[in-house]
DNA sequence: AGGTATCGTGCAATTTCGTGCATGGTCAAG
DNA sequence: CTTGACCATGCACGAAATTGCACGATACCT
């Protein structure tokens, strides 16, 4: 038996993961470097970079890869917002909205992320009733930003009311990124304001499709005014966290359930 | 404002992001001063600049690059200039407001000002087109807040266009705080934008009172777009900097000039 | 008006990319 | 044990991207 002194030999996959964890350490992969650290052919490595940009774990560009979150970012705040569950829920939100697209985003602290991580090249417009979203989307160069008026509910900072409902009549959007407290297999969708209710579903209802963003601890959990039935959203997009016991119940109402 | 550059390679689309975060950070971009600063030709420079120029992510100009949108600049670097005058005149602005009085609050920094200094113990409304302002009266205990919904307008981080309109037709106010470019004996009241001074007319027009926050560098000047003559405005607000001989040809319009 | 800096374009050298194909190894059915 | 399917890997080659340089045109400054 001839021993190897080469590095023990690596699995596909483990040399996937190691080049995940280059892209999370440095903030960039330079294919050449990878091959030349691991003993392989560039092809090899190209090869890996295609095929996880193909899965959305990076972003391929010449001479290597990014990470996938087309946000600006430095690389350390970069790996602080990628630690961070709400940032990620608010990211692959993000990316869910393509170019030309009308979109409704709520307030709440994980769509202020949503809106930090659209991608500066977007072209589209979003339609918000949270000021906070806004003065964010200020920054941004092209999403045209439609603010919903009325008298501002001062505890979620979204303005609501009978001049927001009213002005939110002429508007139809393609998607609503809808902020809860409570993601529950028979109560539905649910919030801890009566009002907040109502606007949440009249939202709903000027959408083609609702998007749940549920950060971990609202999954299985019920407040007190009902928004509406699971089914009735298209989509949630919650924590890695979340165990499949939890969202066993969940499933079967339709609905696409996504973890980041 | 030292960078230390280590000779790491740095991928393309990297040196574009590069790129943008010098001008989010200074608010320009010289070709000259990348190129050398990671030891590339002006060429490559000039080459990204165009190319981030035709994503619409900056403006190309001679020499180097400037914001695509001039909010993102303009509003970092007027929040540092000229705080004290402007927080000064925010305070005064803040006085004048009474217990249950309807006030309308402009958009721009000084506004901003004026929110941070109401007295805790006010119980009054305010109306404003600015989600800045909104996001900071949230904090208030007591005023009732009524945003103005719209088409965010970036430059001035304040909501216009009709929807803005038809959300003020309901409202009547006591007290408008209005922010302008320009006072000039004869020219007026102006600022910058065409429908700008449309929107500020018609906030004007659904208040009893106008009061005109301006800051010294704003008296005897004159931008391009004409709200309304001096005489329609109750009062100006401005620092007591200014000279009495500019402030002469502003009397006898009927106005009451406060310097603070 | 003249000088200087900057700009855009064409071009060549180099690097990187994608694809087709050959090689070697693993695994399971025969 | 053999054979064939399958897969990862490396190599070859043409295509595409990136970069620096040259050159004439243009813009800015004094």
């Amino acid at each position: 038996m001839v021993k190897i002194f080469r590095a023990k030999a690596m699995l596909t996959s483990q040399r996937k993961q190691h080049i995940l964890a280059i892209l999370q350490r440095d903030g960039q992969v330079i294919a050449k470097a990878v091959s030349q650290e691991l003993a392989l052919s560039e092809d090899t490595i190209r090869r890996d970079l295609r095929e996880l940009a193909a899965e959305g774990l990076l972003q391929r560009v010449h001479g290597g890869a990014l990470p996938a979150s087309p946000a600006v970012a430095d690389f350390a705040s970069r790996n602080h917002i990628a630690a961070d569950g709400k940032a990620r829920i608010g990211r692959a939100a993000a990316q869910m909205i393509g170019d030309g697209q009308i979109a409704i985003v709520d307030g709440g602290t994980t769509a202020v992320q949503l809106t930090r991580q659209l991608p500066a090249s977007l072209h589209a417009t979003i339609v918000t009733h949270s000021p906070s979203v806004a003065v964010e989307l200020a920054l941004h160069p092209h999403v045209e930003v439609i603010l919903i008026g009325g008298r501002l509910f001062k505890h979620s900072v979204v303005t609501m009311g009978t001049a927001a409902l009213a002005a939110l009549a002429h508007i139809r959007a393609d998607l609503f990124f809808m902020g809860v407290t409570g993601v529950h297999a028979q109560a539905g969708l649910s919030t801890g304001d009566l009002e907040e209710a109502h606007m949440k579903r009249a939202l709903m209802q000027h959408a083609s499709e609702t998007i749940v963003l549920a950060s971990a601890e609202k999954i299985g959990a019920a407040s007190a005014y009902v928004i509406a039935p699971l089914a009735e959203a298209s989509g949630i997009i919650t924590e890695t966290t979340i165990g499949d016991a939890q969202l066993a119940p969940l499933r079967g109402a339709g609905i696409v359930i996504t973890q980041v």
